[in-house]
DNA sequence: ATAATATGAAGGTCAAAGATGGTCAAGATG
DNA sequence: CATCTTGACCATCTTTGACCTTCATATTAT
């Protein structure tokens, strides 16, 4: 059974693409038209349109509200800069730095497989050790080999 | 009368027969089309589908959760799973993960690039932490990648 | 006319419930 | 003894619902 979530994550994203990156909508509409709570359309913005995943949430509650969600624009070397100097930090959860490789590849920084090779050396049984240590080892490797990213850069 | 193991074993390598190289299931379907305890679908996935068997799972939990076998193309590959499954071992240093990225870039296998992110991940400074866990900790992480690697080949 | 207030229409938060899969150790089997 | 099978307990992801906040507008009081 296809996760619902899911499936409002790629109607979103198709009509992103649709409108030039920028979308808005009511959040009860769209609740309606998928049949579900009002609140896991938040959920759906939350897990998939985080800023880690390049987007940019704006709403408004009271009559005529609604909520925007901004596909942000990036200079691809600037962007890996930022990653790696104040993003990452000294810690960082698999789920985020999952977030972050996608991200650079849907943009086209990195291909498939280099996201491939990335994602699996930051799996959390991959290191293995303690949670705590696990995230500041998780950071190292990332920041790492995004700057490997920056180096073998046209 | 054969054992439930076998039967279940056959079952998946002929669904992956015929999807090319990839399944993906529900485990507590599965488990209860054979009747069976859903961890004896793990049982049959970690003894008969093992890396040194030539797959690759995957997996992911909650609403809409599945198990993904991913048939790895090991006839070009083999010096890969070779690596995985015997050279790397438990612990390695970092001189001579160096050596063995290198060695498979001379032999095509990895791009310059693909070959400079991954020796990235696995620099001491890097990994940082206690140096005997450290050799464990970049074993596990090689491994990772050069099955990612192999799972983005053919 | 202006200011204060009430009302209804959005959206937000959070925790509980539901849906999967994972692990491990004990027991069964051959 | 080695391998298989099961079940109790755990981890993760999704879905839902109760309750909260904010905003525009209509209504009322001064």
């Amino acid at each position: 059974m296809a996760r619902l979530s899911d499936i409002i994550e790629d109607f979103i994203k198709s009509l992103i693409k649709q409108s030039e990156g920028e979308l808005e909508f009511q959040r009860n509409e769209l609740a309606e038209y998928f049949e579900c709570a009002p609140s896991q359309i938040n959920y759906v913005l939350a897990t998939r349109f985080s800023l880690d995943r390049g987007y940019h949430i704006e709403s408004r509650r009271g009559g005529g509200g609604f909520v925007r969600v901004i596909q942000l624009d990036i200079d691809e070397d600037d962007y890996l800069l930022y990653l790696v100097n104040q993003r990452i930090g000294t810690t960082i959860s698999q789920q985020a730095s999952k977030d972050i490789v996608t991200n650079i590849m849907e943009r086209g920084i990195i291909n498939e497989r280099e996201a491939a090779i990335i994602e699996a050396g930051l799996m959390d049984k991959v290191i293995g050790i303690p949670t705590n240590l696990r995230g500041v080892i998780r950071a190292n490797i990332l920041k790492a080999m995004l700057v490997a990213v920056l180096k073998t850069q046209g």
